[in-house]
RNA sequence: GGCCCCUUGGUCAAGCGGUUAAGACACCGCCCUCUCACGGCGGUUACAGGGGUUCGAAUCCCCUAGGGGUCACCA
């Protein structure tokens, strides 16, 4: 650190409701970038829209930033030397600046009547026609001494070219004849955005403005906002959109139309914070190596802007659930057992308390949380199933073979078994199979079918029945067994 | 429609004038195996098109096409 310059980023979402995967991964990256930096990052939350006021929205955000790790050092509930950090308790601050700027003349109070609705025709739409900007200013001054409804308006220059440099982007042009005179107070006294994020970024003393490019093109009319005033430009960097891919191919900004988009629905599957935090750091940056599962510490050493890239991308569910499951398969037993808990559904008590085992088994064989009731429901209750499963090429199995398998098994498995767990079970079978001269799979395929029901289960045969316990995998043999010799009879 | 941005496999992407054009997900095959999964090995698939510049272009320039964004008293 050759100077007192300290980079100061800020995450300024609005309270909706919920967290659009988007914003979180805005407020990564200007995290990050904070962090990498040994800066300062900075939570505002920008509630100037009283309409689109959501009850305990604002918790949302708060606790979506506590559950993904992204610390802040200064914001609402923590306090620091630049607040209130909540727009709606600024409003005096917006009002004295706005002033100032009719002042100097680069703004001005506009008494049209104009109302959204005469924004209908979107084509041909050509921006506010500005017939308020002659009004003399004393006489407008007057006009609102007087209690006139007004808003104040930015005087945008009417030739030229506004240019500023994006630090991913380049520079970025634009005629300022493209510049409407934007809204700076509305007529209710709240500031829109455009202002307000102004005024609260040069007061917050942000130096690195992250947000995502839907405002690449807008940022000129912020750039002369602050030159009117005299403040220093801080660094623009834009992100690129997040995709979502429909069905014909096509692609656009990811919406609910694409499946889960907010971090909360995205926990509410199963996806691990830390895995969703991952996907998304690496879904428009890359770390320049070929390793892809990354910490929250580990990206915070690792961030620079270079490697964020210019193109739109598109959110991809299915390298999400890798990265989950690579997650889900670090963690241990324990770790996991807990985790997934919840989402077990309604399970008999054997379950419950051999749920570690079951846990166990799971790990490798989930990649997100929401999967395990359906997995485990064979566990719970023998599903119906073909007596065709107990065919089975490759081992040799047929109901015949599984007939005499399985009486066998149910002496055996009464007289032999030590106790009951997967390694002795394990032995007495395989060693069965030894004397029998026959392979292990032409034991295990209906065993593991009587037990289960399906062709496909998490864990082989014996460990099924460590879970089941003695008792039930007894049972659910037996059952097997006469059902086969019923059918055969037929 | 005006303006702005983008364009390497189905997806994420490396590459920044000379490469057999990485790697990952997905998909397919093989191995491992008590089914599946994990893991291991291997495979299919890409520089949007056209002009330049250059000894040489995925890399630089121009045009076309496609995609996206934006044009609010929403953020």
């Amino acid at each position: 650190m050759k100077n007192n310059f300290v980079v100061r980023t800020r995450f300024a979402p609005s309270p909706t409701g919920y967290m659009h995967i988007g914003n979180l991964r805005t407020a990564l990256y200007a995290y990050l970038y904070a962090r990498a930096n040994n800066g300062v990052f900075v939570l505002r939350i920008e509630d100037t829209d009283r309409r689109r006021y959501v009850d305990g929205a604002v918790d949302v955000i708060y606790k979506t930033l506590a559950l993904s790790g992204l610390k802040y050092d200064e914001g609402p509930d923590i306090g620091g030397d630049y607040g209130p950090y909540v727009q709606s308790e600024r409003l005096d601050v917006y009002k004295k600046y706005a002033e100032m700027l009719v002042e100097k003349g680069a703004a001005y109070y506009c008494f049209c009547d104009k109302s959204e609705d005469d924004m209908q025709d979107k084509e041909n739409f050509a921006g506010y026609d500005r017939s308020c900007r002659g009004i003399d200013p004393l006489e407008a001054a007057e006009k609102v001494r007087n209690g006139a409804a007004f808003v104040i308006r930015q005087k945008m220059p009417l030739s030229g070219v506004t240019v500023y440099n994006d630090a991913v982007f380049g520079e970025i042009k634009v005629d300022n004849s493209e510049l409407d005179d934007q809204v700076l107070i509305k007529r209710d006294g709240m500031p829109t955005y455009n202002f307000a994020n102004v005024v609260d970024d040069h007061l917050m003393n942000i130096t690195h403005v992250i947000r995502g490019t839907e405002y690449i093109i807008s940022t000129p009319k912020y750039k002369l906002l602050y030159e009117a005033f005299g403040w220093e430009v801080p660094m623009f960097i834009h992100l690129p959109l997040i995709m979502g891919q429909n069905e014909d191919g096509s692609v656009s900004k990811l919406s609910k139309r694409h499946g889960a988009t907010s971090f909360e629905d995205l926990m509410n599957m199963g996806y691990l914070s830390e895995a969703i935090i991952n996907y998304i750091a690496l879904l428009g940056w890359n770390p320049k190596t070929n390793e892809e599962i990354f910490t929250l510490k580990q990206l915070e050493d690792k961030f620079s802007l270079a490697g964020i890239s210019r193109s739109p991308s598109v959110f991809d569910y299915k390298k999400l659930d890798w990265i989950n499951s690579q997650y889900l398969s670090n963690l241990s037993d324990e770790e996991f057992a807990q985790l997934s808990y919840p989402y077990a559904g309604d399970i008999k008590d054997n379950l419950k308390t051999n749920w570690i085992k079951v846990a166990a088994i799971l790990k490798t064989r989930v990649s997100r949380l929401d999967e395990v009731a359906e997995k485990i429901a064979f566990l719970n209750e023998t599903p119906d199933y073909d007596i065709a499963l107990y065919e089975n090429k490759k081992n040799k199995s047929s109901v015949e073979t599984s007939i005499s398998v399985l009486s066998d098994l149910s002496e055996i498995l009464k007289s032999n078994v030590k106790s009951w767990d997967n390694d002795s079970l394990f032995s007495v079978l395989s060693e069965y199979a030894k004397e029998k001269n026959i392979k292990t799979g032409h034991v295990m395929w209906p065993l593991r079918i009587a037990l289960s029901g399906l062709a496909v289960t998490p864990g082989g045969a014996t460990e099924i029945m460590e879970i089941l316990g003695e008792e039930e995998s007894m049972l659910r043999i037996e059952t097997a067994r006469k059902r086969l010799e019923n059918a055969l009879s037929k």
